[in-house]
This record gives C-alpha cells, structure tokens and sequence, in this order.
DNA sequence: GTGGTCTAGACCACC
DNA sequence: GTGGTCTAGACCACC
C-alpha cells in the first residue's frame, strides 16, 4: 500500500495497518468509496501473512472505516457520526492535557508548542495537497 | 492530595497518580522543592494500598519529576532538560498527527479542533491562576 | 535460568535478576531476538513470586534490554546507542574513582589492581567462550 | 576544605564529607597524621550545620579513615588492613564485572574501556601530583 | 497463555 | 518515621 509497516516493532503489525488505512482517510488520500485491494493481493504486495492482513480488515470493518460487500470487493466507508461522541471528544481533549503536561517537561514555552503544531499541520496538508493535485 | 483518581478507569490507578502529579507540576500548583505526602499518609488519604502509592513515586522519581530522600520523604524536583529530547518531541509531533486523525473521524473540521484547543488552554490557565493568585 | 539468585543478599532479589540478565546479554549469551521466560515460569522455576520477576521485567524493559510483546513473550532487545551518553559514561568514570578509592583502603597498589583486572577480564571471555564454542 | 559539596544533591551532605576526605586520602592529599579542623572550624567554613560535619566525623572514626584524639584534634589514621578483606576484594570484582556490563549497554569496546582507564588514572596522578609537589 | 495491576500484610534499612 | 521489598492471592486485558 502507501506506507510502510516494520515487522519488528511493538505494535503488531495488523495494528499499524488500521492505523495506516486510517491516517489515508484522514488525510484525504483515501476517500469514501474507494476500493481497497484485496486481503490476498495486499498480503502479497506488502509481504505478510494474509491472516494478519484480515485481522487489520475485520478491525476496520468493526470501527466503520471501511466496508464490506461480500463477492464486490472492500471500500472506504462515509464518515459517520460515532455513538459515543461526548466521551470521544472528551478523550480528544484528555490528549491535548497531555500535550502540555508533555511540553512542560521538555521545557517547551507556549509558542514553542505552537510551532510545533504549524509544523504538523504544514506536513499534513502538504501530503494531503501531494494526493490531490 | 488535590486530585482525584477512579480505580474503575482503564489506566492504572498508579499511572493516574502519576500523571496527577507530573499534571500539577506542570500547572505551577506544584514547585520544586515542595514535599510530597509520604508514601503511607497518601495511600490512607486516598484509600489506596501503600504499594501503589510507591509504584507511581517510584516512576515519578525515574522520570526526575520527584526526588527520594529515603528516610526523609519526597520532594518535587528541579525540570531539567531531558536527555532524549529529539525522540521525545518526535513523540509529540506523533500525539499531534493522532489528534487529527482522531478529529477527522469525529468529523470536526480545523475550526472546532482550533476551538477545541482554545477551552482546554482556557481551562489550563484559569486553573493556574487560580493557584498563584 | 542460567544464573542463581540470593535471597538472603542485600541486594533486591529483582535487581539481581536485571543484573543477571544484562550480565548474559553483555556475555552474548542472551541474543537479541532470544525469548526469554514467561513471567509465571520464571518465578516457578526460581521459587519465586511472578510479583518479583514482574517488577524485573519491568526494569529491564524500561532499561530497553527486553523486549515485552503482551499476550505473546518477552524477548531481547536489539542494543541501541543509549540518550544520555556523556552523562553515562561520567558515571562509569565514577565508578572508576571510586574503584581507585576502595583499592588504596584494601592497600592494593597499581599491580594488584591491575591484575585484579585480568582475573575478572578472563573469567568474563572464559564463560563467554563456553557459550559459544 | 579542598573540595566542594552540593547541599541539593540526593546524597546526603554528611555522606559526601565522609567521600570527599576518603578520596583525599587514597589521593594521597591528605596522609596519615594529618590534622583535620575541628568540627566547628569545618562546619563554618563549609557552611554547613555542625551535627552535620559531626555525623561525617563519626562516620570516618567508625571507618577507621580518622581517629579523634579528644582535645588534641582530629587525624588522618594509618591505612590498615580491613578485617573482611576477601569479602571486600570479592566486591571491587563485581563493581568490575558491573563496568563491563555497562560498558556493553554503551557499546564500548574494550579499547574503548581501556582508554576510560587511562584518561582516569591520568586525572588521577595529575591531581595527586600536584598536591605534592 | 501472556504480562499487568492491586490489595493485604509482613519485614527491612536508614548507617 | 521514611521508602523499599517480597509473598500470596485475586482479577484483568489481550481488541
């Protein structure tokens, strides 16, 4: 696919691949509709065992990132409004706590952390323009 | 102490702890220098087994957030600039991309992320104030 | 495992288990990759509780000399160049000082210690050999 | 005296008293006969807490490292042969194995170590030379 | 089956 | 009084 995977890391593998497919999406460069390949053809061409490819799928399938249809093939699904939206959002927020719990120790001032953030940002919509030129 | 832990919550009760202190550092409500309750007082304040008190002063103290004076109790350290400090911006840059990945699949565009940052800043410094009148 | 473990020393049972396997790993007895004991195996094996052999395998993945992949075994890490190198070897100069420092009470003179050094370099390469034949 | 200590290290003050005159000794810039200032004299010019420098006094006595006449003075005692002498070469065999494990972690070789060696030994005479010139 | 966490309770060293 | 260690035994998550 469009990223890589390390064997030899601690995060199993089949968890990067969810991942993965879920930073595509994000990005953009994956879009609702898409076709995925299939189990076989992506265990071929990334070199892993097509257990481990349909472990990542099932995962995916079960959060509603892709879908699917038995015989037709395996797509990016429509983004939809998850159940648990409040809770999510306050995780979302809980993270960003720790951002600047983080921060504070690695001595980074409040602009420091800005800057931080412009840079992420620039390299996410960089990759993102690259996809959809 | 002046935080809250919920023995129910996925992370553990020690690793709440923790993350409550490096948490108050952070907030200037706690500076170095300060003491810390002993391992027992805290454990009877929060009804907590001794040894998980002394699991989360253990890590703190590994993490330099807190130095051990054996005998004579436990104070807030001096922020020193952390050895791996490359690694561990690169860390952060990384809870960065999640945070946009995550706001993507809960359909917030850059604006309610921008707003979302706004009130817990908010937050972090009211709390702040609060502390240092 | 391959090594003994004294109870009735001064030093913590769990260190002289972390000392004993970054002493194997050093000697290239333990490879990276190699797995090592579960947890409850280990503390069978060693009439141990799995508390104690937990908090080793604790340290010695902080320590990144292990590698723990929950659900499936722990194994040796790769040896990657420490963070805080300089800091880390002005503490084994220290060390040395203080090597210095105990000789002159034991009134060794140079010689002595010395060949203090070539006894304990030879019993280090001897078992090494043995390991590896 | 000749040396420095750090009030805010995590060793006790009296501690690196105790460190500080053994390793004036075995440097050979303080030898047997010698006379230390009194209690007060040192505590005033170090600025530290007379039961302080008095708990590092009875320390060195107990060591054998001084021997306080009383109401002569206090002096740097004759190096003699420790009681448990097997048992403390058996420990200055292990602080070595430890170096070399440590040194494997910081993937050293034994060059490498060698050289460690040398610069010490080097910083060690210097030192010692010139304190008797 | 794997490691991780937590409580209860006991014992230890501090030099 | 301070933190540290250890055992025994129970429960949990792994996605």
């Amino acid at each position: 696919m469009w990223f890589r995977v390390d064997p030899r890391a601690s995060t199993p593998v089949y968890l990067q691949l969810v991942e993965g497919v879920r930073e595509q999406v994000a990005r953009g460069l994956l879009e609702p509709g898409d076709r995925l390949p299939s189990v076989r053809e992506l265990a071929a061409e990334m070199e892993l065992n097509h257990n481990t490819v349909a472990k990542a799928y099932l995962e995916l399938e079960r959060d509603r990132v892709i879908e699917v249809v038995r015989g037709r093939g395996t797509f990016i699904a429509d983004v939809r409004p998850p159940h648990n939206r409040p809770e999510r959002v306050e995780k979302l927020k809980d993270t960003m706590r720790h951002l600047l719990i983080d921060a504070h120790y690695l001595q980074m001032g409040d602009e420091d952390l800005i800057d931080l953030w412009r840079q992420v940002l620039q390299e996410w919509t960089l990759e993102k323009e690259r996809g959809e030129p």
